[in-house]
DNA sequence: TTATATCGTCATAAAACTGTGATCTTGCCG
DNA sequence: CGGCAAGATCACAGTTTTATGACGATATAA
């Protein structure tokens, strides 16, 4: 299970804890450190899940949690929120102002990772489902096939990473900069002309003939995988 | 008799006790603490029985037991709870949720180790069954021999193994990593690279000659049996 | 003990994949 | 319509990953 999570944290001693054991697990991690940055950062590349330290320095935790879930876009981001044990009636506070869990500090890190899985597995089956489909097109992860009505389409592991990525987040148009990091890997020193060549590859597998294209180009913006594909 | 068991249970003494006796009895165990990890367990390989805690600390009993009867690969697993005396009504619910036998604790070890019998010899005949089939592929668990379109194929101790697994999980890519966890052992040392010759061993004893190969190697993923073989 | 089988590692060959630069095509602006 | 910028496509060479054969060590059987 891989997630992209963004911590909003100021405390060094805890960001360097929270960052080392995410990555350890294999998630992607990025950190706000007062909160200023976040709805920024959140922005530009949606998280899979929020872990937000409930007292910052500059913005309230409870400002950014409503802020999250002002926005249609992000209203769905799970929450988790750590707290300190003097602030009890914040916690509740905080839950009703839309965090969907939270941890005491200091908590235990393995709880903290339960807790992260269970909330993925909840709230964005995507992320851990056994098969992605979306019209003719059909990914398995267990057994690592594509299939499009009902033929085998044989990719390479980066076309495989490539599509299963866009496929998880329908819709949502990705930079070539944000498709090396997801898809390649944070220290990828690749030239972003290479995710072109890599999803011409993937069409050119995908579409063998006159299919329509399930992979939408957004001049200047990226690529996205196209939410009307099989409508 | 050999089955692969999921003990979902968190108290550890009971988690040794059940570890102990089923291996004892040739099962293999693997143990989830909270529920938590369960259905991530049951993908990762499907076990031909679960012996259910129904007082769990996460997520309850009872819907570890819906999440398994709500999907079609997992619906006919046999679960067996166990209750303390004072659960009567959960028992009952239980039931009605789908399992398939009960144990009061503190039960007795020959008294579970029958019921697991019972239970696999009626609900899952294939799951203990003697022999594994595939197209024209033979495998026998009791006489630990393999046969090819009626041909002797005789396979070293690990090459039957590494078969077995591969073919109880027909379709499913494990990496070497994981095959080195479940075919040589969790604390094996050994290269990954030694997957890799064991697999053409295996499947030069195989195909002798020009046979399809029933193993399918997936770049970077690791290795399968291919659940197409045969049709 | 000797003969035989199995195992893990290494070296090398073979195959598949990847990134890049050149070039062609398309879309967009005035 | 011309010109430019961005995207698509192609061929190719370098790299990574897998397959295979050989060997010594160890275990097993006769």
């Amino acid at each position: 299970m891989t997630a992209s999570i963004l911590v909003i944290e100021d405390e060094e001693p805890i960001q360097m804890l929270l960052r080392y054991n995410l990555e350890a697990e294999g998630h992607r991690v990025r950190v706000s450190a007062d909160g200023e940055d976040t709805m920024m950062l959140i922005g530009d590349e949606r998280p899979d899940l929020i872990l937000l330290d409930w007292m910052l320095s500059g913005i309230s935790g409870i400002e950014v949690c409503r802020l999250v879930r002002a926005r249609a876009e992000t209203r769905d981001i799970p929450i988790i929120m750590l707290t300190a044990r003097s602030e009890e009636a914040e916690r509740v506070r905080g839950l009703a102002t839309g965090a969907d869990d939270y941890l005491i500090k200091p908590f235990s890190v393995p709880e903290l990772l339960a807790r992260i899985k269970s909330i993925l597995r909840r709230l964005n089956p995507d992320a851990v489902a056994e098969e992605l489909k979306a019209g003719d097109l059909l990914l398995n992860r267990a057994t690592k096939r594509v299939m499009r009505a009902n033929r085998d389409v044989n990719l390479s592991p980066t076309e495989f990473r490539l599509l299963e990525h866009l496929m998880r987040n329908q819709g949502r148009v990705y930079s070539r900069s944000q498709l090396l990091d997801t898809v390649w890997g944070r220290d990828a020193e690749v030239d972003e002309r290479t995710v072109d060549v890599h999803v011409g590859r993937l069409r050119k597998m995908l579409n063998r003939g006159k299919d329509i294209d399930p992979i939408r180009t957004v001049r200047t913006g990226g690529y996205a995988f196209n939410e009307r594909f099989g409508s």
